[in-house]
Parts: C-alpha cells; sequence; structure tokens
DNA sequence: AACAACAACCTGTCATACAGGTTTCGAGGG
DNA sequence: CCCTCGAAACCTGTATGACAGGTTGTTGTT
C-alpha cells in the first residue's frame, strides 16, 4: 500500500511540490474540466503516501492560484480561467517597485491595441451594445469618479471579452488592478469638466467604431485614449 | 495579546485568505524589496492570533504564486519577479480546454510584434549580441530538435529582456511552456532540412534588423516569422 | 411519494511533536 | 586581538490526532 513518489523522485523540491505536481497530473490524465471534481484530500495523502498537512498546502497553493476552487465540506473542483493570481503578481511586480506603472500601461497599450481591432471585427451584437453601455454609463456618472473608473474598468474588459480570446481578457484584467490604483490621479490632472467629458467621448468614439465594425478607426481611437493617460499619469509625476 | 482581525472582519472569507492579505499588507507597508525577509511563521501566528497551520497555509500559497521564496531553517524572504504562477494559470487553461494553442500564438504575436520593435530601440549591445547567439545556436544544432527548440524559446526571451520591460519578459516565459509542448508539431511539419534552415534563417533575419536598429524591418521579420509559425501549426490540425 | 432526521464523509482549524537546516554567539586556541 | 569551532536558539518541513461545522446521500416515517 505503499508505492508510488517516496524513494523514486519527491525529496529535493519538497513533498508539497511534488503533491502540487500530482495532482496537475491528475487534473490532465484524466481530462478534467472546469467543476470536475478533485480526489478528496484523504485520497490523495493515500494515494501519495504522505500527510494530510502536505496534501493541504498543495491544494492551498493550487487554489491561490484559482486553478482550483475550495469550499468547506465539498470536494475541491477544477476552477474556471481566473485572473485572480497573475493580478497578484502584477500587483506584487508594482509594489515591490520591479514594475513601473508606465510600463503596465505601455503593455496595456500594445494589447489592448489588438483587443479593440478583434472586437470591431468579432463582436457580437450583444457585446457591441455592452461596450456602448459602459461608455455611456461613464458619461451619466461622471460626477462621481469612483464610478467613471469602474464603468471604465469594465469597459476595457468588455472589449476584451469581445475579442473572443480568453488570453485577452485574462491579461487585460489582470490589470485592472493596478489601474484602480492609479486611475484616479489620471482623472485628477483633467481638472476641467470639459476635460473629463473629452476623455469619456474618446471612450464613444471607440465604442462606435467597434459597433460599426471598423478596426482600424477602433485602433486609432483606442491609441490616443492610451497616449493621452500616459501623458497624464508623467504628467502627474508618475515613474 | 489577542486583537486585531479576529472579531471584526476575517470570518467569512476564511482564515488563510485573510492571513494571505495580511502578508501582501504587511510587505506593502513596510515597502519591502526583493530578498527582504519576512516575519517568522511563530511571529505572524501571533499577531493574526491564528494557529500556525494557517499562517503556514498562506505562506504556501504565495510561495506558489512565486511572490515569496521559502527555504527550510531561513525566514521567508519577497521573492524577485517571477513567471511561475502565470504560467500555471496558462497552462491550467491549455489543460482543461479553456484556451487553444492558436489564441496563445495571437497573443504572442501580438506581443512580440512589440517586444522585437522596442528591443530594437532599445537594446544594449550585450543584449543584441544574446539574441545573436541565440539564432547561431539553433542553426549549429539544427539537427536535434529539441536543442533548437530551447534555443529558439531563448531567443524569443532574450528578445522581450531587450525590450527593457519586465512585464513583456513575464508574459512571454509565461508562454514559454506551452511553445515547449507544441514546438515539435511546428518542427516537424517542416519535413526537409531546407524549410528547417528557412525558419532558421527568419530568426537571424531578426536579430539582425535589432542589432541595426531597425525596429519596422523588425516587426515585419517577426511577423512572417509568426505567420509561418501559426500556419504550421494549423497544417498540423492544432485547433 | 414526499419529507424529515440521521449517518457518513469532507473540509477548516487547532495543538503538539519532532527532525533537520540556519543563524548566532560565545568559548577556547592561536 | 582575531580567528575558528561548536553548541544553543530559532526556524521551517512533516506527521499525527482531534474536533467543529458544512454537504450529501440514505433511511425511515408519514
Amino acid at each position: 500500500m505503499q508505492e508510488q513518489t517516496d524513494p523514486p523522485d519527491g525529496p529535493s523540491p519538497g513533498l508539497v511540490s511534488t503533491a502540487i505536481q500530482a495532482i496537475t497530473q491528475h487534473i490532465r490524465s484524466e481530462g478534467l474540466a472546469p467543476g470536475d471534481p478533485l480526489p478528496s484530500e484523504a485520497a490523495m495523502t493515500r494515494r501519495l503516501n504522505v500527510s494530510r498537512t502536505v496534501v493541504r498546502e498543495a491544494f492551498r497553493s493550487l487554489s491561490a492560484m484559482r486553478l482550483i476552487d475550495l469550499s468547506a465540506g465539498r470536494r475541491a473542483t477544477v476552477a474556471k480561467l481566473d485572473t485572480g493570481a497573475m493580478s497578484m503578481v502584477i500587483e506584487h511586480g508594482i509594489t515591490t517597485q520591479q514594475i513601473s506603472v508606465q510600463q503596465v500601461y505601455d503593455v496595456r497599450r500594445t494589447i489592448e491595441m489588438r483587443t479593440v481591432a478583434l472586437a470591431a471585427l468579432r463582436r457580437t451584437d450583444m457585446e457591441a451594445a455592452a461596450i456602448a453601455q459602459s461608455a455611456r454609463l461613464m458619461r451619466e456618472n461622471f460626477k462621481n469618479p469612483e464610478a467613471v473608473m469602474e464603468h471604465d474598468i469594465a469597459f476595457h474588459e468588455a472589449i476584451a471579452a469581445a475579442s473572443h480570446n480568453p488570453v485577452f481578457s485574462l491579461i487585460v484584467t489582470a490589470f485592472s488592478g493596478v489601474t484602480r490604483r492609479t486611475w484616479v490621479i489620471g482623472w485628477r490632472t483633467r481638472s476641467s469638466d470639459q476635460a473629463q467629458l473629452k476623455m469619456i467621448k474618446g471612450h464613444e468614439d471607440i465604442a462606435d467604431a467597434i459597433l460599426r465594425g471598423e478596426p482600424r478607426l477602433a485602433a486609432e481611437h483606442m491609441a490616443e485614449h492610451f497616449d493621452k493617460s500616459v501623458k497624464a499619469l508623467l504628467d502627474a509625476g508618475i515613474a
């Protein structure tokens, strides 16, 4: 009743890492899909011949990366694609000053120039409507910066979703946390109502170009939007 | 000796999540940099007024995302930026069929069109040499597919590094795992030596354009390279 | 057949114990 | 006085046992 991964392999990188690998391997080899249940901790404990402590830490680690979902009483299940882990990596980079906000914006610009073009080509009518609605809500709430920000973020995430490439969604969403921390700074540099409404108009132009299915135009508006945003951040002294 | 996060906030999302937040919060508020030590498990246990089990699982989770480094006997330290977590998310998406290989290549193309242009503008001489050397090693080992693949991956990572934006490096490196699983398929479709050498020539052209500091040209070669790679994968039946 | 109580199982958290690695600091020798 | 060696203190890795509370399936009653 004890064979498998005890003498042959696991000692150097630690038992927990081994367990993590065993679990991901299990998902792979069984071809599990999101929502499918994983073996219980007790079962894994027997299979790997380690203590429940080790198995628990492995499960917990995978849960932290959002590869599996845990909840009390129920078995762990395979998770749907989620940004959790990526967001934390990016935020860690920012808070430890290994990444600058400007660098994040450069990446966002690169990616969103593509998502906006893809969205213009592939958006469904519902997606186009959702994008347009986010822009509209920005205008309607424009006296409430926090609301504008949330609709702004939703706007960009909706465009990424309309690109029909989940990897783009993943990355764009991962950056939303950074946006939440810096957005206000950019907004403040647009001191007048006029400047703020102009920024909102830029979003509406993008939404319109997507609705009309014009990728080139949409990308141009997006480029302009980013250039102004970055300039605003630079003016505010963000490195 | 017991106050802080016991009655007021932490119960609903679980103690471990609370502990994770407390640790990241600690890094933030203390302004810790990579390499700096974190409090010991015992200290955290006292501060949060929870069992060591909970603190350990929190540390372990952060370690799984590569936000901190753990090693036996030593205190945990803040980690340098690392791709670990991102890679696992991407691979999880692939193995659970929530992401297709082609979608990853589309994102890679988008990003590397930019990194190659940035590399042409910002590369140091050493970086240009490293890129060129990877291309050269591809040619020298071209009878050994596995070696060619590793140098190919190193080539793209070196370009990302030369873009001087760590976020690009992070993403490109995160995709390397996927490349390792699909690269051979593309190589096999280039059945003749001539086709294989032509593909290597493409890399040399990119390296040359970067060396000469011509972003436009470099991007063109990169686009060509990706279009052919995607075509090769499609011909091989990769969805 | 519907429903309610129960039993079996599962995860969340705690306490304790010990092995093995790392750091620190002091004693002893040069 | 400095260098070296070794022991003590501290730290993490892993195992074990225990119990609370949630979930699920089963059984027995109405």
